[in-house]
DNA sequence: GTCTATACAGCGATAGAC
DNA sequence: GTCTATCGCTGTATAGAC
């Protein structure tokens, strides 16, 4: 989604083994991947493109070179989270047959994905960027991409009647994604384990 | 909301019947509430003070007659909201004596408080505005005060084995929280409905 | 590809007239 | 108490040299 090559002239000179995102080789996923940490430790209103430079190690003006605006960069930090977010979930889906204890690896992953790494946790931020607009439907169709894995998990699940299982969906994930105001590494507990703590609350309700 | 009155001579000529949102009477009061608003609508950062002076209808000038900075702003527009959480949750305590029962009318007054009022769902947004660390410790100091209202709650839950009662209260206020990113009056659900539904899925846990 | 230099808008806040 | 006028700063973004 949205490359944004612009490689204007010269040879490319990349064997686009491109993207990979924590490990990223040239300067654009530098950027990315650094302004993921920055927005998810800041914000996004209170990190400037100056701050964006200086912790790349460039300044600001370069900036525009590989991005035509900050919130053009937003959308690559978002869309790089959700893949992380999304390709995890697919990996679980895959590999776990039994509906409860997918639901708990659902959960476990996406507390590591938010809480362990670097900081993509921008991905499930309580609001985007405002004057976003021209972008917004591509990141709603980023959320929905994951959310949707979620929601079949949730369909699976043996529950009794006066559950609402788009509300259980809701809740769930609310549950998790709001740990990134609390969550310390210091609390003695790891980031899985908050997701199966979670689940544990939820199993006796099946049926 | 913007009631824009920008009468610019004469005398006040109020009849104190103006706005009121915690019954407040003078134009202190309707700074207050107006700034709630604007807050839950757009966030800190991106409500100016011009914004406020506008939708209150005066000059943004004037505003720093009755506060001394837009710090000092959010913090009354904190107090106002945690107050109004914690006096609804002390009530409930009172009036309910079944703990599960307890739980569920505290988790509905918490979502009515959030989603309902005109806008004071700031009181719970996931981060305070930085740079203001003067006022930190007594915002904390007021979100605890009802945390604690909560906590007292979840202790007298009986609860199996395997469930961290702090982590009950995190990821339960997490659920109920997370709300104000998704609700719309136009799901159909009411808000007491969103904080009852939590706590159905949530007492099957009781041994 | 990166830097220099800068345009231009919007911000929080203040001083002083009325 | 409110307005007028403005200061100083920081923000995003751009143009053009190198």
């Amino acid at each position: 989604m949205a490359k944004e090559k612009k490689r204007k002239v010269g040879r490319p000179s990349r064997n686009d083994s491109d993207l990979d995102i924590l490990s990223g080789s040239d300067r654009r996923e530098q950027i990315i991947s650094v302004t993921a940490a920055l927005f998810s430790e800041k914000g996004y209103d209170r990190t400037s493109m100056r701050d964006i430079a200086a912790a790349t190690g460039i300044l600001s003006g370069s900036l525009y070179y590989y991005f035509p605006s900050k919130e053009a960069l937003f959308l690559e930090v978002h869309s790089a989270g959700m893949k992380i977010l999304t390709n995890a979930a697919r990996e679980v889906w895959a590999a776990t047959d039994d509906p409860w204890e997918r639901l708990e690896k659902l959960a476990a992953a996406h507390s590591k994905a938010l809480l362990e790494n670097s900081g993509f946790m921008i991905m499930v931020f309580p609001r985007f960027p405002e004057g976003i607009d021209a972008f917004r439907p591509e990141l709603i169709r980023q959320r929905n991409e994951y959310e949707s894995i979620i929601a079949q998990a949730v369909e699976t699940l043996d529950l009794p009647d006066g559950i609402d299982r788009s509300l259980f969906r809701l809740q769930f994930l609310g549950a998790l994604n709001w740990s990134q105001t609390w969550y310390s590494p210091k609390h003695g507990i790891s980031p899985a384990e908050i997701g199966m703590h979670l689940v544990r609350m939820l199993r006796p309700l099946r049926g």
